[in-house]
DNA sequence: CTTGCTAGTATCCAATGGATACCGGCGCTA
DNA sequence: TAGCGCCGGTATCCATTGGATACTAGCAAG
């Protein structure tokens, strides 16, 4: 049997690992936020609400590596540390953000199927 | 001081939701699969590659559970269960392959990114 | 009566996520 | 001058998750 199914499994993999990359659970939470502007640090920590600093540094590295965005440093006292989109990461937020919108017009729809599983799941 | 920053959280969060939904390592591949048409279980196993049973069964009861997919048994010896798309998976598929898009024509940013960090890391 | 097809569970181990504690440099206060 | 706090982080630990492997049920074919 011929493969029915045309899409070239290369390009899968690309929106696999972007999604990837981008669908952990703070990422676009701290992108977003940075589409407003510069944040240092703590700023963002306070932004986001609920994440560690553990995982606001990870994410941020995480960032930082693929090119979305930069890492200053001020050598003041206290220290300051400015994390800022790039271009790169500016682009990203265009398709991130029309998924968001996707998601904040059919949370209802995906909140009521939810609703609905759990009830037939609840009844078997 | 006030709020820089615009955005509602809540928007925030349903991207992030849906992200996490949409974002994890098999889901996007199944939806794209069944983006062609229905399929079943292990023409699917075989079409998506490297997905263990386990982890491909998790993911559909997922994308059944968000109302994303229906799930169809026929009662025949052998059992035969159909995948399909939903409407609403159908509409999903819509930004997601605008995000699938931007990461098809943006790897080679991401990826030269990456070796410009690592080449730093590696000489500090 | 053994083998094989289908669509799954069950079990186990490694990788990851996340809460908590600690660090180093400095300025402020007492 | 001894401690305390701000800032931007590591280090450590444990719970959750991801994933490979083995097992299951029901029946048909040989």
């Amino acid at each position: 049997m011929k493969p029915r199914h045309p899409h070239h499994s290369e390009d899968c993999r690309a929106v696999s690992e972007i999604l990837q990359r981008v669908g952990d659970k703070w990422t676009v939470l701290v992108v977003g936020k940075l589409g407003d502007g510069p944040m240092r640090f703590n700023e963002l920590r306070q932004a986001v609400g609920g994440i560690s600093q553990k995982m606001l540094t990870t994410t941020l590295r995480g960032l930082q590596r693929d090119g979305f965005i930069t890492r200053t440093v001020f050598p003041t006292i206290p220290p300051r540390v400015d994390y800022e989109l790039t271009q790169l990461g500016r682009e990203l937020l265009v398709p991130v953000n029309a998924l968001g919108d996707w998601a904040r017009k059919n949370t209802a729809r995906v909140n009521a199927a939810r609703a609905r599983f759990d009830e037939a799941e609840k009844a078997a």
